[in-house]
DNA sequence: ACCACAGATCGACAGATGTCAATATCTAGG
DNA sequence: CCTAGATATTGACATCTGTCGATCTGTGGT
């Protein structure tokens, strides 16, 4: 295989922990849960992400260093978070970077936020 | 008026912005999200709401300087940074002080976080 | 081989953040 | 009023983090 092997990094959050508030968070659950937020939680990095998602597919990374108003390094390391993350997939393509948003991961850290807080009225 | 007068701060992540895979977040939306999730973005803090939260209720402060295994001004610290971003409510109850959860807080940003990762297969 | 360009990495720096000891504030009893 | 106890606030400190200029690493074309 010539190419990029690897396409899903995939942070398990979602075999990170119970809802949240079934049960107490250990230590080291807690620990990985915030490693992905701590990922999002960036003004940069959000729009960096909505902007992938809300483009359906990939975009090039040449594209994305317009969209925040930051310098080509900066932006680079933001996607690179995001990337370790687990959010973002990053494929190479001759001289370009295309990055897409992983399937799953935020899909399943909103679901571990939502469970216990939407309407727990019974 | 004697006692605590607020019992709603309540962050408006739900008014902040689009559910994010629509349209990309402008530069001020991101900035008020990524406010809310860097409070959560934190160990001891995802320790401290998730016993809260499965706990069903109010939580007395002195229970919480247990939990996770910090001084206790680090501890309120923690739990003040929380309520500030409207994640959890404080009542003070003589000298005991009480910790819940906000009802739709972490529940809205949840839905938004999940509305377009989660199967938008389409 | 060379050049031009896209993107990643490095090094440095300012500012934000987590932590705790010490102290302040407030409440309840005596 | 004075003491005891529970939280909150302050000050100091080390570490982490976002930012950018400079540089490195590739790729594609000539």
């Amino acid at each position: 295989m010539p190419t990029s092997p690897a396409l899903l990094p995939v942070v398990d959050v979602t075999a990170c922990c119970a809802p949240l508030d079934s049960e107490p968070l250990t230590r080291s659950d807690a620990e990985a849960l915030a490693r992905v937020l701590k990922a999002l939680a960036e003004p940069a990095r959000l729009q960096l992400v909505s902007h992938i998602a809300s483009s359906r597919g990939e975009v090039c990374a040449c594209d994305l260093n317009g969209v925040v108003g930051l310098a080509q390094p900066t932006v680079s390391h933001h996607l690179r978070v995001l990337v370790d993350a687990g959010i973002l997939a990053r494929e190479k393509r001759g001289v370009w970077a295309y990055y897409r948003a992983v399937p799953g991961a935020l899909g399943a850290l909103g679901e571990l936020l939502r469970e216990g807080w939407t309407d727990r009225a019974d």
